[in-house]
DNA sequence: TTGACATGGTGTATGTTTAACACTATCGTT
DNA sequence: AACGATAGTGTTAAACATACACCATGTCAA
């Protein structure tokens, strides 16, 4: 038991999880099976632990949902209003994580949870203020695509140019120019050819880059 | 007494304030009178109350500092570290506000605290992690002048063009060519003349200009 | 009254960036 | 050897950004 001279809320962290599969920008939810909104689907997350940083929170959230390490993650916004939980005063510190399709084998769920992916136009109901949550989210990670170098994040250690189009034009709902992307792209500097190859089909093979920063988020003109 | 089953964090909200006087940016501080850190300068904060808004806590502490309302506010960052407070866990919630200097009067200091406007360049030492509160709000600033609006929250309703640059030149701190400057703010679409003009000195009036629509920050280009 | 001082206000030319647009290359398969 | 599928490449025009200098209009003092 503890006690306080004054209430005090309780603090959790919740992540928005994306990824790029099938050709969609997708989530992960957990369907609740607990007390307030059971059956509904809602963020991963949980409660700060009182010795713990807020980001070690959301990546023990986000390793325990995905069993992902060293993935981009960034802190979204401070979500608090009064009555937001029913049960108590809960301030929730969202963040957001990128993750590479590649890294994706969702780890079986531990409290027999069903986890999934949905894709961002095709939602189920979500429990709590999730939804504005996901909203606010979705908004920065549109935005910043335009001034950083997020785009990689999404990408596996190697990828060929049409496979960072597919990122640009998958976030942006909206068909790009090839010429004019490819340009743009390697006159950023930011990423380099291998000299591998990858062949699949039957066409030409196409070259594979890297980026020259793995792990650093550049901000861009 | 208030009672939890597990420790629940202390949760305040704290307020980089922003001003333009004198030709520079400052921000306003409070000397803590205090045991932590007593003696040092820190940003205007306070505890959240239970069934108050995170925005309502930050307006609230930024109405008693100064006696301002209505002004840009916005929520900025939340610092949370284990061990930035040494009395317990707290984890603060920063917002940031612009303020016209017209509406500056400082309110008379309840507690017979210090409070003063310091330079952003010519910062006394401060309390908790507050260094850095300030200077993600600088940062956030800085870069937000290039894509919104805000810069218009520092001017009074009515203002001249010169008054403005000055805005950008002093936040950018660099100097910005007059004719560009005013071909660029105009085609903004964001302000339109009045038929006022301000007359101070021995030199031609200056045409008076207005937002088109106050309170608002628009994302530009 | 006129000249000096101080800030307000204006346009053009050049370089840079962005946008539109279509065909050849190379591989696998039949 | 021809076909299907994706990879890869350059030029032109329009829009935008930058550099740059002089006249306008008020006050004040000689």
């Amino acid at each position: 038991m503890y006690h306080y001279d004054y209430p005090h809320p309780a603090v959790t962290a919740d992540v928005v999880i994306f990824t790029i599969r099938d050709g969609q920008l997708k989530l992960l939810l957990i369907r609740r099976a607990a007390k307030p909104y059971r059956g509904k689907w809602a963020l991963p997350g949980g409660f700060v632990q009182i010795d713990e940083a807020l980001e070690e929170a959301a990546r023990r959230e986000l390793e325990e949902e995905t069993g992902v390490t060293g993935v981009y993650l960034e802190q979204l916004y401070t979500f608090g209003d009064p009555g937001r939980d029913p049960r108590e005063r809960v301030i929730t510190v969202a963040y957001y994580a990128l993750i590479p399709s590649e890294k994706l084998q969702l780890r079986a769920a531990t409290d027999a949870e069903a986890v999934g992916w949905f894709a961002l136009n095709d939602l189920p109901e979500l429990a709590f203020d999730h939804a504005k949550i996901v909203e606010k989210a979705h908004q920065r990670l549109v935005a910043k695509l335009d001034y950083s170098t997020l785009a990689f994040a999404f990408l596996p250690k190697r990828f060929t140019l049409t496979d960072v189009q597919q990122v640009y034009e998958i976030i942006r709902q909206e068909a790009i120019d090839k010429r004019n992307f490819r340009k743009w792209i390697l006159a950023l500097d930011q990423i380099e050819e291998t000299e591998e190859e990858r062949r699949d089909g039957q066409h030409r093979p196409a070259r594979l880059y890297r980026v020259k920063h793995p792990g650093m988020v550049a901000i861009i003109k």
